[in-house]
DNA sequence: GCAAAAGTGTTTGGAATACACCCATGA
DNA sequence: TCATGGGTGTATTCCAAACACTTTTGC
């Protein structure tokens, strides 16, 4: 005998359900975004966000990390939620709702890799083909959500490599923010933190001096959370 | 011949979503929210927030807004998106997801009366009853999140009358903060912001000098807006 | 030695905080 | 007249911004 669950709600309206991610990356000194080509009808083969259908088993984190595993081969990715799109018509395909949410991601040689090797692409955020449905809106959307996070949450950190210089940072941040920044204050201002583990090793790649490269510690971070201050950039 | 409409989806899992509302208000000196008891199945009769099914042919602002027109009879209520909950087994009736958002509610005579008269009530924040499903989870997050948002943008007024005096004001961002500020200092920050119109009437309530009454001037908090600044309390 | 990026030090104005104190009024 | 909440003034501390200056190194 087969229990039979009951559907209390069964006179009311069913609908798709979708994830999307908007992936950011930051290399060459840019914010670059992760998309790829839609393999679904309708308007397969037009550039998309990566995403896909909610089933019945799992939640929408579940399925933001089954499709980011499966387009770009990553996992543990840093993923925040953004927002819901639900406008009547947003998918032509059928009544449709998506759960929006952004993944930062350090982008290094191996992953560039992957990333290809499963069919999508980083862009340059600010050279983006036009994307499908209202993905486009998502994007814009998720770039303000990321300038309004970075200033007070460690979360640059994810974009940068494990050991990063500080005019590496500063570089990122004026990439977020879309402003130049001081750079004697901004190395006093990160240093105040006392988040940065400075290491014995130098870059050379973009002077001849070299600058010395840091590692974020998540140990003296939990420590100024606990002191009562906040990070703050 | 009736036009038919392809569902390009179709093998994909369709869900039931809904619209569930925190409605913050401002009274008597604390934080209230409105919620009222389950009228479906199953746990009909359980405390609950606000909310409704998302019919095919809306979008979850509509839903809301008409859920809340319906219960509390209010109409142009202020709204803002809080987060999308997904998790499988988060509602018994049926396969699930809840796009959860907050309003706040001016508190005056005139709507008590209707929410009441539509079965709605008032709580005082901080002396909830449980709440059905996970709705104790979405008002939580929505109360850091009311925080968060106070702090940058002018959305207190929302909560006040249309007339308040300064000291009510205090009270209000002290009740949203859960902290207590200094008098002196919180008026002077609020009117250099230039964004409140002095009335000529005093309210006599809490002393017996009595206190001027304000206005919020939406003008003025465009030009501090245009002129680069921002509203920060 | 000089160009160019990395890194340090100094000054300054404005904002947040603490807190002392005056004002107005009904009981 | 005094208690009470409304409202003003001031001293101090802290921090962001501006910017001049020094260091290091390959060419």
């Amino acid at each position: 005998m087969i229990k039979q669950k009951i559907d209390y709600y069964a006179s009311h309206d069913k609908m798709y359900v979708a994830s999307d991610c908007i992936v950011f990356g930051f290399d060459e000194g840019e914010l670059k975004l992760l998309i790829f080509k839609r393999r679904v009808e309708p308007d397969k083969g037009d550039w998309s966000l990566i995403g896909s259908f909610l089933e019945l088993d799992e939640d929408d984190d579940t399925a933001s990390r089954r499709v980011l595993k499966q387009i770009t081969g990553l996992d543990n990715v840093f993923l925040e939620p953004l927002k819901t799109y639900t406008n009547v018509n947003r998918d032509k395909g059928s009544r449709c709702i998506s759960i929006a949410k952004y993944a930062l991601i350090r982008i290094d040689a191996y992953d560039k890799e992957l990333v290809e090797k499963h069919g999508a692409f980083w862009y340059r955020l600010h050279d983006l083909p036009d994307l499908t449905l209202d993905h486009s809106v998502m994007v814009k959307d998720a770039l303000e959500e990321l300038k309004r996070k970075a200033k007070y949450q460690p979360i640059g950190f994810k974009l940068l490599p494990e050991k990063f210089t500080i005019p590496q940072m500063q570089n990122l941040y004026e990439a977020i923010f879309q402003r130049s920044m001081d750079a004697g204050n901004f190395r006093k201002k990160v240093l105040s933190l006392k988040v940065l583990e400075k290491l014995d090793e130098k870059d050379k790649t973009n002077s001849k001096r070299g600058a010395f490269l840091y590692k974020f510690n998540s140990k003296n971070y939990q420590k100024l959370l606990n002191s009562g201050y906040n990070f703050e950039i």
